[in-house]
DNA sequence: TTATCATATGAACAACTGTTCATATGTTCA
DNA sequence: TGAACATATGAACAGTTGTTCATATGATAA
């Protein structure tokens, strides 16, 4: 948010104030780790393209497999992984299973990196 | 964005309207690949530490790797990284290079991960 | 120039990840 | 029940990634 001016490191390039005020700022392991887990659900293109799919419709294994032209074995991994990730939710009907999205912050997450993709 | 409501697959589980509705819809490759490159720059803890410290202030080399107690030499790696990202910028002054975030879009991201992870 | 410090970079290695293949589970229908 | 189909899952393998270590570059000051 608000960004400070201080000015140069004195010991060993060490500027040690801000070092501490850093440290103490900084999220925990655990959190970062969650950021982490989360950042990287969006770091595979097939679950983006998963993704995006479903936020067209929702769709059973075998829709989402011929629509990105992947094996429905690789696909159902991949949802498996995004449910882990409570980032999709299914429900069985009959032999199908069917994906939807699971959160509303997933839209937000795609749009503005496609913003930022495209603004550049 | 609107989600419609198609029943269920006819033809070896394939619901080829749909289907052919999603593929039309899906990002180009390219697209994809740009989102996934950006997504994965926030799918690792360290790059996570880098770029929160950063939100607080501009920041040398060392005193990022001081910060985040990880060595200059992995840190330097990982802006790199960030830096080929177009997601921080760096200046020279002296002997040290400060970096500081590149992109507005940077904090939105992190704080909807937030949102997200901390909503359950 | 030479010494020192801050940073950058290449190689190497271990750890992680995504796909494939084989197989298992679960559901429907004959 | 048994056959067919949709999905799930485990093992294995190749490709990717992040750190370390050694070394190189660039800058300052003596």
């Amino acid at each position: 948010m608000s960004k400070e001016k201080i000015d140069t490191c004195k010991v060993s390039c060490i500027h040690e104030d801000l070092v501490a005020k850093v440290k103490k700022e900084l999220l925990p392991n655990e959190r970062i780790d969650d950021l982490q887990s989360l950042f990287k659900l969006f770091g595979d293109g097939t679950r983006l393209l998963i993704l995006q799919a479903l936020q067209i419709c929702e769709m059973c294994v075998c829709d989402i497999a011929a629509s990105l032209d992947m094996s429905p074995s690789a696909v159902s991994h991949q949802l498996r992984v995004l449910k882990g990730g409570r980032l999709v939710k299914s429900r069985r009907e009959g032999k199908q299973a069917y994906y939807s999205l699971d959160d509303e912050h997933i839209e937000q997450l795609l749009d503005i990196g496609l913003d930022h993709i495209s603004h550049q």
